[in-house]
DNA sequence: CACTGTGAATAAATTCACAGCC
DNA sequence: GGCTGTGAATTTATTCACAGTG
């Protein structure tokens, strides 16, 4: 699913995978080292980004190691070169587009988020079913209906998308997404989805958060 | 950090920790057993369970048998049964009162998510700083300014909070709501926040979720 | 000497496999 | 026979501990 690959001397290529959570971490890095690159830092040690993200120091080096030896043996990590290796690993170094399913209240919400917090991560396309919406200009981008879906993402390369639908017709919704070459998802539907074939889904589900809350809120206490 | 009692025979009490993990399936265990009420079915089974959330029966069996045995060798788990005991859990059977920190648009939708998906899920409170929403009506409560929160949450007992504020100053505000009583919060500010004693804290970061699907919409194709 | 990179040890979560029961 | 409940085996993730290096 998502594999790693370093040429070494002599054209050997190793390929191994990379876990997951280590590729959820990568942006809680950029993101502290692009504060660290405005606070003036060269060179920061995975103990200086232990204490601002969180994880430990071994968690970090282990982390960054999966993708080549970058960092420097007594010194530490330069700033510019691990955020542009970072953002490399990412694909972020080159705009990224996204199409969102879904442009009611949530789906408007985590559109402009989007549009603030990204520049290179850019809300290109949006559909919705509701007449009211669609048509609609929301975060610069007109809301086509959802039905022109399929014919209207054909050939765009998107591979990038927001799912906010409400639940009951999110498998649907991927499932066309799927076929129309979309890679990854972000769901925020409270659904089981069913990944299709070469789809990676990330599923956000804030009634589920707020009632695991629930637990941890009563559990504390007493 | 989270506890489960079992009292046993003979006023033993055994006293283990429940994983986490478990506590953050319980929803969608939760979610289906509401679906399967509506569909009228008595019995369900950890394998019925399996097919509908995506989870593993083993692994359901085990999370369930956490809390105590109230499955039916060779039949299943009732389906009343198992979500009562399940809302018991999590701490939902009777109303949870919430309050919200950052009433912009993300706040905001959260707000009124929060309203139309839970009947015994409720926002209380509203604060912010931005003097433009301050008086104003979200999700019908009205919004608060934030300098006020530490007395006006005073002797409330409001055990659960979102965070939707900007980066930057997420911390202190989880700070004044953990002092305030405060014991769970959702988290939306795209920062590494550092629990306050005794409280538990799940951040949903929607910018590194963005993110690290990137890599994944890069790394499935090629 | 300080910090990276990494095998080895540990801890945590999941899956296997089956005994026990309806 | 079919399904739960659960120890044992396995896999996965994290932490330890230290060798290697600028």
């Amino acid at each position: 699913m998502n594999r790693g690959r370093i040429s070494q001397k002599g054209a050997v290529t190793i390929e191994f995978c990379i876990p997951e959570v280590t590729i959820r971490r990568l942006p809680a890095y950029l993101r502290l080292l692009s504060e660290l690159e405005k606070e003036h830092a060269e060179i920061v040690s995975s103990r200086d980004m232990s204490i601002r993200t969180g994880y430990s120091s071994e968690q970090i080096r282990k982390d960054l190691a999966y993708f080549g030896a970058f960092g420097t043996r007594g010194v530490g990590y330069r700033v510019d070169l691990l955020k542009k290796r970072l953002r490399t690993i990412l694909g972020l170094d080159e705009e990224v587009s996204v199409v969102l399913v879904g442009a009611g209240r949530l789906g408007q919400a985590l559109a402009r988020h989007v549009e603030v917090q990204h520049h290179n991560i850019r809300i290109t396309r949006i559909f919705d079913v509701d007449e009211e919406i669609v048509g609609e200009i929301v975060a610069g981008v007109r809301v086509e209906h959802a039905s022109q879906m399929g014919t209207s993402l054909k050939d765009q390369e998107i591979r990038l998308a927001v799912v906010a639908v409400p639940g009951g017709v999110a498998q649907e919704v991927v499932d066309a997404l799927a076929s129309a070459g979309v890679r990854a998802i972000l769901n925020f539907a409270p659904e089981f989805i069913e990944s299709p074939e070469g789809v990676a889904i990330t599923s956000v589900d804030l009634s589920s958060e707020m009632r695991s809350l629930a637990y941890f809120a009563r559990g504390s206490l007493e």
